[in-house]
DNA sequence: GCACGCACGC
DNA sequence: GACGTACGTGCGTGCG
């Protein structure tokens, strides 16, 4: 695939100029039209990625179209020195970066991107310019960039784009048009009183210049006084026009090969320029633009492989696979990689590989391995999965094949690199892709064995084996099962909704005064806190905080807010939930979350395409978007079972705190408990203020929130919560022992754990940053309980799963969110499943207290309560 | 394409 | 005093 990027040098030169305010560099040269041609070159450098790239200029002042017509270009403002001093600097950033750079005496720019343009050894052209004449040379092969208001903006212009710019003309029509209407800046005169529009109607009905001559006749009045009087010019304008496409340049193809250039090269140019920023984008685009050093990798037929220790990995251009497809296979072993395509799943050799438990396949991402697998009817029985061994080590930057070889000081391309980003995303040619997989598999070979040992030296080889592992399979079950949604539920709330949020939308223009977007924070900052003057409580970076908290206070001062807050309720169930899961539903009616299991910082998992862990609960409204999940057969029900209490029963059993184990182990309502000790009344005197107020203290631990964090929960002053943590540790001084001892834990260590090992690295801990280190601390502390939390229910998911794979029962589980697993089954078996998922999930780790399950059937998650 | 403000859950 | 405050995902806006 040859493909040439062509630039016209002067026109890109001179509207940098004008687009860009005067900079000069420190000997006062004048560098504004250099600075964004350079912006112009990066991105289209990083963008386009050609093979093949030049640089057109205009020679000199007098050209071959001179001859026909002396007063072309005339009139013309004189290019102003500024600007004019500023080409041959453009030019030397051409050269600095290997960019070829042409001009021709007697010759335009445009005619010899003209002429390179029509030579057939490219695939692929794309012209950047703002000049619309070029617009002419467009063809399949050929685009044009038109430069719109800024620098690096462009506007697409193929042959689809072109005729929708001009009423259904050619691209071959421009010089039509232009010998029609003329043009001002170049001088050409056109026919007196043909614009655009005139001009587009008299090709439609006449094709050409040529053929609005040859039919004359047929015009009337003064127009046809005027295209007659004309022809001379018009015929002339059409000449001037019209673009070279045969000059005698000189060029081979390989003089214009673009190759990754030179920062050497380039730095220094940039320095002297006092081009700071770009050098910046000068490494990271080095990066992407020079290949890493080539991995030596021997490729071998599959026969030849050694399955009995192997990579698998199927590759995607995209992360939702139950959406993509593959795009590729490769399979790695100390043999050699064998790269192919999805028919290389369906060899023999594969089939029983993947059935054979004991040679585990080594995957990088094993659940997406499974589901890719199983919609191609393939299962596999035994993995290994790098992500989530990786995980567990809690690498800074994140779990991706790439931090884990980074960690390791393995290098490897990038994909990014390699496909593309955004929506340039793409399959390279087949050569380029087939290095990138086999490099990839190998990666994924040899860290796996690094990561493995890392792992026996963190003693988090159960954790990994026992837990995260078998988990792996339990959440891909749970993903292709997915669960039913009622679709005429969320039909007929778009309805209900629609109509009231217009009704809210009207009222709240109405009190206004005028209408605006009240989804615009910072339109609705403006009505709110100028035009109504209400008193601004908090401010953002960026403007007026309109936030829930802040619309509370402002409620009693104005009719409009409490519209505003209703408003924002329905717009957020209506977009979010109502369009947003329908959006999502598949074929079969069902939704399939992807759930992410090495993502967060604290072990517990994420859902995502859609969310299924944030659907609406606290508000009754919204709660109703749970009558759409119901069970998938007839005759079938939901069952959700959520743990009590389970964070505050980690926190007592890790702490041995006794008031709070003597709670638990009596079955007391812990924030009742909780209140009776801070406030210090009997059980029976507290009060729902009082309740209310524990349970923020209570939730202020768990999620290790500070004095501020829980002044702005009570709605009270930061003194008087402080006072409120101070009450709590002196009731609960087991607590504020383990407290002490997280941290001074996180310090020693650089790490806290939770009981099954789980390990979050706390490096902050030792910051002289006051707001750095507070977060440590209070990380400490919150880790080691939310992640112990994850540990468990994570054990019980795979306790349930084992339970139902050896009864005779059809239930399946269907969903997690965090302290609740979503199950559905046949109504027959409602006793028998309760009875087995809470054996489960109360039995599979045994602390100090019990673990309470509490759960309920429903035909649908709304009514599972 | 990205940052931001906002809002939903645990 | 420190000025920002658990963990996530997703929507709409507004900017380059």
């Amino acid at each position: 695939m040859n493909k040439l990027l062509l630039l016209d040098g002067n026109s890109l030169t001179y509207r940098a100029f004008f687009a860009l305010p005067p900079m000069t560099d420190a000997s006062g040269r004048n560098t504004n039209a250099v600075y964004g041609f350079t912006m112009m070159l990066l991105k289209l450098m990083e963008d386009e990625r050609p093979t093949h790239f030049a640089v057109a200029f205009d020679a000199s002042k007098k050209t071959f179209r001179h001859d026909t017509y002396a007063d072309y270009k005339g009139g013309r403002e004189k290019t102003p020195g500024e600007l004019r001093e500023q080409f041959p600097i453009v030019r030397e950033i051409c050269e600095a970066f290997g960019i070829q750079v042409l001009e021709l005496d007697n010759y335009e720019a445009d005619d010899i991107i003209g002429t390179l343009s029509k030579r057939d050894e490219f695939d692929n052209v794309t012209i950047v310019t703002g000049d619309k004449d070029l617009l002419q040379l467009i063809d399949d092969r050929v685009t044009v960039y038109l430069t719109k208001r800024g620098i690096t903006d462009v506007e697409t212009m193929d042959e689809t784009a072109f005729k929708e710019r001009y009423d259904g003309l050619n691209p071959r029509q421009m010089i039509d048009l232009k010998g029609l209407m003329g043009d001002k800046s170049d001088n050409i005169p056109g026919i007196p009183g043909v614009g655009e529009k005139t001009a587009l109607k008299l090709l439609n009905a006449y094709g050409s210049v040529e053929g609005l001559y040859a039919h004359t006749a047929e015009l009337k009045g003064k127009q046809k006084e005027k295209v007659e009087a004309n022809e001379h010019e018009a015929k002339l304008s059409k000449q001037l026009a019209t673009i070279h496409t045969d000059v005698p340049i000189e060029v081979d193809v390989d003089q214009l090969a673009f190759h990754p250039y030179d920062v050497s090269k380039v730095k220094p140019l940039f320095m002297s320029l006092q081009f700071k920023s770009l050098i910046g984008k000068l490494q990271t685009d080095e990066d992407a633009v020079e290949p890493a050093p080539r991995q030596e990798v021997t490729h071998i037929e599959l026969d030849a492989q050694d399955l009995s220790r192997a990579v698998l990995f199927l590759e995607q251009l995209r992360e939702d696979y139950f959406e993509e497809p593959m795009i590729g296979v490769a399979i790695a072993s100390s043999a050699g990689v064998t790269v192919g395509d999805a028919s290389l799943l369906k060899t023999d050799i594969v089939k029983e590989w993947l059935a054979d438990e004991a040679r585990r396949t080594i995957c990088l991402d094993a659940k997406q391995t499974i589901i890719q697998l199983k919609r191609n009817g393939l299962t596999l029985v035994g993995y290994e999965d790098l992500l989530v061994a990786g995980y567990l080590l809690n690498l800074s930057g994140g779990t991706t094949l790439d931090s884990i070889a980074a960690h390791f000081e393995h290098t490897l391309p990038e994909d990014d690199a390699v496909y593309g980003k955004g929506a340039k995303r793409h399959i390279p040619e087949r050569d380029v892709l087939e290095q990138h997989l086999a490099e990839k598999a190998m990666a994924i070979l040899s860290l796996f064995d690094h990561v493995a040992a890392a792992l026996v030296e963190n003693e988090q080889t159960s954790l990994y084996e026992d837990l995260e592992r078998p988990l792996v399979s339990v959440l891909a079950e749970m993903e292709w099962a997915g669960i039913h949604i009622d679709v005429a539920t969320l039909q007929a709330m778009e309805q209900d909704l629609g109509g009231r949020i217009e009704q809210l939308e009207s009222e709240i223009h109405h009190l206004a005064g005028e209408a605006f977007n009240i989804n615009s924070p910072k339109q609705l900052g403006v009505i709110l806190f100028e035009k109504l003057a209400l008193p601004p409580v908090k401010k953002t970076k960026t403007g007026y905080s309109t936030a829930a908290d802040v619309l509370e206070k402002l409620a009693p001062l104005h009719p409009i807010i409490e519209h505003i807050m209703h408003y924002r309720e329905l717009g957020k169930l209506q977009s979010t939930y109502v369009e947003g899961l329908q959006k999502v539903v598949k074929e079969d009616g069902k939704i399939h979350t992807r759930y992410t299991q090495t993502l967060t910082q604290t072990g517990r998992l994420s859902s995502v395409n859609p969310n299924l862990q944030n659907i609406p609960i606290r508000l009754e409204e919204g709660r109703r978007i749970r009558k759409a999940f119901t069970a998938s057969e007839p005759g079938w029900v939901l069952y959700a079972v959520d743990y009590s209490q389970i964070e505050l029963r980690i926190m007592s059993h890790m702490s041995q705190d006794e008031k709070m184990l003597d709670a638990f182990l009596h079955d007391e309502d812990i924030h009742t408990s909780t209140a009776a000790n801070v406030f210090k009344v009997a059980k029976e005197d507290v009060t729902s203020l009082m309740r209310r107020q524990a349970k923020a203290v209570n939730f202020g631990i768990i999620y290790g929130i500070s004095d501020y964090g829980l002044s702005q929960n009570l709605g009270i002053s930061r003194k008087e919560a402080q006072t409120f943590i101070d009450t709590y540790f002196e009731q609960f001084p087991g607590v504020k022992r383990f407290m002490d001892e997280a941290i001074e834990r996180a310090r020693e260590h650089g790490y806290v754990e939770t009981m099954l090992k789980r390990r979050r690295n706390i490096p902050d801990i030792h910051s002289r940053n006051f707001n750095l280190r507070g977060f440590a601390e209070r990380t400490a502390i919150n880790t080691p309980i939310q992640g112990t939390a994850a540990d468990i229910i994570k054990k019980a998911m795979i306790d349930v799963d084992q339970a139902l794979r050896t009864s005779t029962l059809q239930s399946k589980l269907l969903l997690q969110v965090h302290d609740e697993l979503i199950f559905e089954g046949p109504k027959e078996e409602t006793e028998a499943l309760e009875k087995l998922v809470k054996q489960a999930m109360e039995h599979t780790i045994q602390l100090d207290v019990p673990l309470r399950a509490d759960g309920s059937f429903g035909e649908t998650w709304f009514d599972t309560k």
